[in-house]
DNA sequence: AAAAATCTTTATCAATCCTTAACTTATGCC
DNA sequence: GGCATAAGTTAAGGATTGATAAAGATTTTT
């Protein structure tokens, strides 16, 4: 059975998290400030840790690098777009912002726990066929290589990290601003289209689906 | 079985790397400071050690000089990059910052064990036409001799150490921080020139390519 | 102390990438 | 069907990054 940590003073988010996770069979644990959570750290370690930003003594912000090696999932208010820059740099591997869905918020948990159990030994994200090694950061389909650029990438990996899911417009918008701040609905367009063309020279077929006002998933077929 | 020493005070940090190492099939000791780990060494001898610098006791530029023999590879805060020590040639054989990808550090430990597998007396790093010989320090390309500058070398050893993979320009400057803590990505793109161009000279190819906004890693073709 | 080697900075050119904008096509709704 | 909104495509520009050369600064060697 899995545990997860969630760290965040909110009574009420934090006790729906709590029975969510209870439900999907993980085994929540609770702190109500970043003191509180490196106490519990200090005595046990966690499959993955979700973690709000806005805490009282010890600032998500300075948590993250004390969190090495466990998959974090940042929970956060839409507001505080400013620090999203140095979120995914220093150690959070994914991003919700609030208010959050439910299921979209279990659906990363998956992802997050299935790549940490894969650790070390494959490296490699697939789904018919498309390859894309994280390592090498190469990318095939239908085994010819293609060249993206580090935006098409990281949008690629986003589909494929969950395949059968529809990844949104604006987590991939807020996933990629690492690199490109400037990146709106209107230039995503455009890297979605280059992205298809490039995997459609390569590999012949359409690999990316659009949903109709959400976003986009790869084609199951 | 491989035995690997993990010498950290980090009880944190040091736990994590226990669990990781259990789980990729090598056994962990633990020294929690210098002395300890001398004593443990005088008793068995690990195939890698994972060295912090900063340790209660006897340091680890102290202990460093008395691992002979015994790859190691450095784990050290960014922060810490005061001490003017050149640790590469001072024994270490790899050096990574924290906080650190877990994935990338077992992807060190296992090039590491392979080198020192594979030759008791000639530790050599090879990859399509390039060779380095760590122990006597040259390099050569398709045979001739290539005569580099301490960064140049530093550089291309990352490059060789795991050559299917994208070294980023980050992890270059940490790596050569200790002996030039001024270099920029400024001038490590002139590094990059002038290691290319000396290859170039002595191979007729071009062995390392860029990885566009990431970093650069060997030419696969 | 002078000379040589190495490293960093600066400048310039080339290559790549991202965004904007204009336009076309598709979808949902009345 | 016709309109409004969303999605898709293409081309052009501006901005960022990369490569190389040359010169100044630093360290090492002689």
């Amino acid at each position: 059975m899995k545990t997860i940590m969630i760290i965040d003073d909110d009574i009420y988010i934090g006790q729906l998290l709590e029975e969510a996770l209870s439900r999907e069979g993980f085994r929540p644990v609770r702190a109500y400030s970043g003191t509180e959570a490196l106490l519990l750290l200090a005595a046990q370690r966690p499959d993955l840790i979700l973690l709000d930003l806005m805490l009282p003594g010890l600032s998500g912000e300075e948590l993250l690098p004390k969190l090495n090696g466990i998959p974090v999932i940042v929970l956060s208010a839409k507001a505080d777009v400013g620090g999203k820059v140095n979120l995914l740099r220093s150690g959070a591997d994914d991003y919700v912002t609030k208010p959050f869905d439910i299921d979209e918020l279990l659906a990363r948990i998956e992802v997050q726990l299935r790549i940490a159990a894969g650790s070390g030994s494959s490296a490699v994200l697939s789904f018919r066929g498309v390859e894309m090694d994280t390592s090498s950061r190469s990318v095939t389909a239908e085994c010819a290589p293609v060249k993206l650029t580090k935006t098409e990438y990281a949008i690629l990996k986003q589909l494929l990290l969950s395949p059968t899911r529809v990844i949104t417009k604006s987590h991939i918008l807020d996933m990629i601003s690492e690199d490109t701040p400037d990146c709106m609905e209107s230039s995503l367009k455009v890297h979605i289209s280059n992205l298809r063309r490039k995997l459609r020279d390569a590999g012949g077929k359409d690999y990316i689906e659009s949903v109709w006002g959400i976003g986009f998933k790869m084609r199951e077929e």
